[in-house]
DNA sequence: ACGCTAGAATAGTCAGAGAAAGTCAAAAGA
DNA sequence: TCTTTTGACTTTCTCTGACTATTCTAGCGT
């Protein structure tokens, strides 16, 4: 049995489909739901994290609003704007090894991770006409991309995935 | 009279019957066969290991579940093989994270590749449908896989992407 | 008109209760 | 001896409610 949070997570998940960003009234989507308000903050909070690939923005008082933006780009970072700006919203297998070639070079991913990129990107991976594969190609190589950077900005280690 | 653990993996086993997978809940089950919930826990660890072609997805708190997978048919098949069918034709984002997660624990893949792995197959990263979201996280997943076996095997550094 | 203020309408934070599941070592049994 | 079973303790996840913070608006005094 889902637990509350679930749904609530999956009932905003299908309001932004396709979209990059829904706006909400919280205590109208707790009022739906039947909990508490702050409980829309729990969900926010563990599932619209930025480690997710989510920002929230949001405004008290009235005629106040919740907005849930999902990231396609993360504000620092030179290289991996230029990088991003170079994949677009698509991009053929050749260029992509290109990219994933430099970083390489760069030393900002070791060869193995290089080589599960490739495999990520390849031709064999989207299953889908030629054009649509470009754009879907550039989408997993932007997010694969912004998650090298994240952790060479932060030189962190995770424990969770 | 067979052992309670024999018993409750007969259980198991039945429930799961035809299915690739069965969810239950740990309480529950110690409370049907009257023993302590960490019972529950040695008959998973001692029956539905990963050796024995199985793996076990879980979460704690409020609606928190067990979820045995059954991997396999044959009990010979190497984990990748295991793994690819788990993935199969299509595959929702937190079982692919579980798998993930599962390579981690194996010490297969370090955490950035992990990381990586996880941006490969979020949300974000396949703007589809979801239907065909899931569809194609099995595609990426499956040659990630692979690659990642490929380096298990041979044990070998390429040097060429 | 203009600025101020009080109150209404929102949203945020945090700590705590409760509900699972996990761990581990010691006791019991085969 | 090796496996099974248990129970005390830990960790994780969910949900709520009391309290706080912010923003808007209407009304008031000048």
């Amino acid at each position: 049995m889902a637990q509350l949070s679930d749904t609530i997570e999956k009932f905003i998940k299908d309001l932004m489909e396709e979209g990059t960003q829904v706006e909400l009234r919280r205590n109208e989507l707790a009022q739906h739901f039947g909990c508490a308000p702050s409980q829309i903050n729990y969900v926010l909070a563990t599932r619209f994290s930025v480690d997710h690939g989510y920002v929230i923005e949001s405004r008290r008082g009235g005629g106040g609003y919740v907005r849930i933006v999902r990231m396609h780009e993360s504000p620092e970072g030179n290289l991996l704007s230029m990088l991003l700006q170079r994949v677009g919203t698509e991009i053929d297998e050749d260029s992509a090894v290109a990219i994933i070639k430099h970083l390489l070079d760069c030393k900002l991913v070791t060869t193995n991770e290089a080589l599960l990129m490739r495999s990520a990107v390849a031709q064999n991976a989207l299953a889908l006409p030629i054009s649509a594969k470009n754009v879907l190609r550039a989408a997993v190589l932007r997010n694969m991309l912004q998650q090298v950077f994240r952790n060479v900005e932060r030189g962190e280690k995770h424990d969770h995935v």
